[in-house]
DNA sequence: GTATCAGTTTGAGTTAACTCCAAGTCAAGC
DNA sequence: GCTTGACTTGGAGTTAACTCAAACTGATAC
């Protein structure tokens, strides 16, 4: 697969793609003859775990890490895990806070929605 | 209140505080004679606000059209509702991507679990 | 009455994560 | 054999949201 087939099927762009195998995560990925990258479906999946990763707030550096654990083999097995349970236990609380604050825009939301019926009384912010 | 008891209560550096202020997330703030900051509860109650979106991933530029309009007096009170449902509904969708996320590490890390209690068998990524 | 300290302003610097640009290469079509 | 178009690289530029620095001021402690 070439970076442009690449980029359409996982909406991300040729540029981000050459900059994340430049920082590393995504390694060794197969050129032609004439230089030209060419992905494996293989590529594919790490490409979409790191844009949903991305996606969730990991930062580029934490993927870098876990990639590069990766590379040193079996024996970062559980180190990778380590990374990954880290990650998630702040994804989670990343969660709950946006739970809390979507209740919150639900409930100024309602507050508005009084002021807009009982004749435009105006709220503090 | 001073700034830097608004800092400490908020958790808010100083320079935060201020830079929310000249980018009109916070206007007409108080100041004594000496042209020292003077924050009130009302004040504090809107950082606390901000802080709580700016959380959620609202940015900037948004905040500051909420509290342009804000400042427009009552005749805007539809419109900021209008703003407020369109980002909560982005809320909400990125709520359910992280939920989709943590699922997915969920299950990437019992799989680490899995080849870690089975000799070390490697995992593709 | 001067040293200290918390505040002030303006403007520059930083960071993460892209995003763009220029100059070059290569394969395919005519 | 030349044009075209998609690719390559290295490096510079951009954006959002702070964060810091320098020079200054006003009130309090001694």
């Amino acid at each position: 697969m070439t970076i442009s087939e690449v980029s359409k099927r996982c909406n991300i762009s040729p540029d981000t793609l050459r900059y994340y195998e430049k920082v590393g995560l995504l390694s060794d990925v197969n050129r032609t003859a004439g230089g030209i990258r060419d992905y494996t479906e293989q590529d594919c999946a790490q490409i979409e775990f790191v844009k949903c990763m991305r996606s969730a707030g990991l930062s580029i550096e934490i993927l870098r890490k876990y990639f590069e654990l990766f590379k040193r083999g079996k024996r970062t097995l559980k180190a990778r895990r380590e990374l990954l349970a880290t990650e998630r236990k702040a994804l989670q609380g990343r969660l709950e806070e946006l739970q809390d604050t979507l209740k919150r825009l639900d409930y100024k939301i309602s507050v508005y929605d009084k002021a807009i019926a009982s004749k435009d009384k105006e709220l503090k912010f």
